[in-house]
DNA sequence: ATTTAAACGAGACGGTACGTCGCGTCTTTGT
DNA sequence: ACAAAGACGCGACGTACCGTCTCGTTTAAAT
C-alpha cells in the first residue's frame, strides 16, 4: 500500500506548486522554487515526484473543482454547453497555458503522459462520454459512432484551434462545431450512402 | 536592401539544426550545440534567430519536401488520403515529436507562433483548403461550411488523439474520421433540420 | 559499569567501518554507508560515536595487530627497524592514506585529536620510547635527550616526507635518518660543545 | 602560452578565497561562497581552478609576503631562527590550520599535491636549503649530509609535533631541535664511528 | 589598391536551475 | 523498550545552457 507521505510537506508542496503555476506558469516553474516556497528541502520534492510535470499534474488534479457537465437529455444542447466550458477553460490564461506547455514533456515521457491522462483527462472525458452514450441509447446518435473518436474530434478541434492554428475562437464557435459533428459537412442524402 | 546573411554560416546553421533536431529532438536542442556543430560562434546564431524555436521552424520549413495532396475530385477520398498522410507524419517519431514539443514555446511567444503558422502551418492548410473549397463549389459539401473550422476539426482530431488523449490511431482511423465529419454522428433526418 | 553498547550492532559497525575504510578510504567514508553496510539505523551509529573520525579511530585501533618493536639493546639497530616499519606502514596505501586524511578533522576537533592520540598514537610511541629510555640508561644516548622531541623528529621526518614534501622514500632512508638523529649533521668536535 | 584569465574575475576570486580562508578556514571553504563573494559565476571559478584545493593554494601563494630567512653565516643561529619562524607560522591559527586541513586532499590528488609543492613548498625550502648548502661548503656541516632529508627532519619534527602528536611546542623548542639535528643524540665519540 | 566596417569564430562572463549526495535530527513502525 | 528504517530541512556539489559581452580576424564593399 502506498505510503501517504508525511502529510505536512505533501500539502505544502501541492499548494506551493499551484500558487507558482498560476503566478509564473508551467515553463517558469522550477522545483527549486517549489521547495523554497513550501519550506521544504528539494530532496523531499524529488523523493515523491519524479519531475516537475508530475508535480504540476498532481497539483492541478488535486485542486480541481469537479467540472459540471449539463445532462438535460438534449445531446446538441449538452454538447454545446460542454464545448463552451472547454473553450472557456482553454482561453482563460491559467489552465489554457499550462496544459499546452506541458505537452513537450508529455511527448517525451510516456509515464508522465499516463499520469496526465489518468489524473486529468479521463475523469473529464468520462463525463462527456456519459452524455454521448446515453444519446446513442436514445437513438439521438447513430449506434456505430466511435465514442472515443467523437470525443477526440470534439475536444481536438477546440484544442488545436486554440493552441496551434490560432484562429479566433469564441463561445459561439461551439454551436458551429457541434453542428458539424452531429450533421456532417456533406449535404443530406435521401437514403444513406450511395 | 537587406543583406542576406553570409550564405556560408546561414546554411551551416540550418543544417546543424536539422541534424540535431532529428538526432536529439526539440527539447534537447540547444543553441550552443547548433553553433558548435555548425562551426559558428553563438553570437552568429543569435544575430539572425531570436530563439531556438525560430531556428527550428526555419530548419523544418526550409527542408520540407512540399507535401503532395491528392486532388481527384472525390472529397471523401481526397480527405481520407490527406488525413492518412497527417497520421503518418505525426506518428513517425521525427516530426511527430517536434511539433508538440514546440507548443510550450508557441503558447508563450506570439511572434514565434506567427512564424510557425506562416512557415509551416498555412502552406499545408492551403492545400487541403483547396480541396474543400472545390468540393463546396461542386455541391459535395454544404455551402455554409466554415472551411477553417472544418480543417481544425479534421487536423485537431488527429493531433489531439496522437498527442493528448493517446488513444491508438492507425491509418484506418482516417476513414472513420472523415465519415464523421462528412456525415455527422446524428442519424439522417428525412427533411433537414426539424 | 558502562554498558558496552549492544554487542551486535557495535561489532557490525566496527566491521563495516573497517571494510569501508580500506575500500574507499577515509575521505569517502560516510556514516550513511557505514550504517547501511552494518545493517543498522543511522541513529544507532550517532548514539555511540560523535563523528566519522571517532568511528574511524575506533575501527583502526580495535583491529590493530599490536605492532612489534625490536628491542635488541642496540639502539641504532632497533631504531632503524622501527623506522622501517613506519615507512612500510605509511607507504602502503591503506593506512598511509587514512591518517593524513584524518588530519583535517584532528586539527578542527580537539576531542577527536585526543581520542586519536590516546587510541592510536600513544600506544605505539610508548613502545619506541621504551627503547630510547633504556638506551639513555645504558649511556648509549645522552642523558639530556628530550625523548618526546626525539620521537617527534624521528616519526615527523618520515611522516612529513611521505605526505608533504613527497620526496622519494625507501626503507634505506631509515639508516640515513637514524644516523642523522644519533650523530648529528655537524662534524664531530674534539671536546664537546665549545 | 597560458591565457592570463580576465584579470577582473581572477583577482576578485583570489581575494574572496583569501578572505574566506581566514574567516572560516579551509574545511568550511566552499566554491559557492567564493563565487558569491567575488561577485562571479560558479562556472568562472570552475573554469580556471579544478578544485577548492587549487584555489586555496593559489590564494595562499599569491598573497605571501616572501618569508625572510636569516643568513648570517652561523648555521646554528640561522636554523634556529628559521625553525622559530616555522613554529610561529604553524601555531598562528591562520596558516597553521589551513595546511594540515588541506592534507586530506593532497593525499588523494597527486596533481594538487604537485601544485602545492611547486607553489608553496619548494620556494620556502629553497631558502633554507641555501643556508644548509653554504654551511656544507664552509665545513660547518658534514659533506655527506642529505640536504633534503635534513630539511624534512627539521620541518617534519615541527609539523608532526604541532599537528599530530600535539605535544606543547614553543619557540624555545627550536634550540633543542637544532641541537639534536646538528649534534645528534648519541654521546660524542673520540674518533668518528667505531 | 587601399581602406573601412560588418560580420564573424571563439569563448569568457554572471547567472539560474539542475538532480544528487550526505549531513545530523526527528518520526514512525514493528518486534 | 528499543532499534531499523528512513523522511526531513539543509546546503553544497559539479554540470549544462542561457543570453550578453568582448576579443582579434576575415571578407567584401566603398573608396
Amino acid at each position: 500500500m502506498r505510503r501517504p507521505h508525511h502529510a505536512r510537506s505533501h500539502e505544502a508542496i501541492m499548494e506551493a506548486t499551484s500558487a507558482l503555476l498560476s503566478e509564473v506558469g508551467y515553463a517558469a516553474l522550477t522545483i527549486e522554487a517549489v521547495a523554497a516556497r513550501a519550506g521544504v528541502g528539494k530532496s523531499t520534492v524529488y523523493r515523491w515526484w519524479p519531475s516537475k510535470g508530475a508535480l504540476a499534474i498532481d497539483a492541478l488534479s488535486s485542486g480541481q473543482p469537479a467540472p459540471v457537465i449539463d445532462d438535460t437529455g438534449d445531446v446538441r444542447r449538452d454538447l454545446v454547453s460542454a464545448v463552451q466550458g472547454l473553450i472557456a477553460r482553454l482561453t482563460s490564461s491559467a489552465e489554457g497555458t499550462i496544459i499546452p506547455a506541458m505537452m513537450a514533456d508529455l511527448v517525451r515521457d510516456p509515464e508522465l503522459a499516463e499520469r496526465f491522462r489518468a489524473r486529468l483527462l479521463r475523469p473529464r472525458r468520462a463525463l462527456v462520454a456519459t452524455v454521448v452514450q446515453r444519446a446513442i441509447r436514445h437513438g439521438d446518435l447513430m449506434a456505430d459512432v466511435d465514442v472515443t473518436l467523437f470525443l477526440d474530434a470534439c475536444v481536438g478541434a477546440v484544442f488545436y484551434r486554440t493552441v496551434v492554428s490560432g484562429e479566433p475562437i469564441t463561445e459561439a464557435s461551439a454551436d458551429q462545431l457541434v453542428d458539424l459533428l452531429l450533421d456532417g459537412a456533406a449535404p443530406p442524402r435521401p437514403h444513406g450512402h450511395p
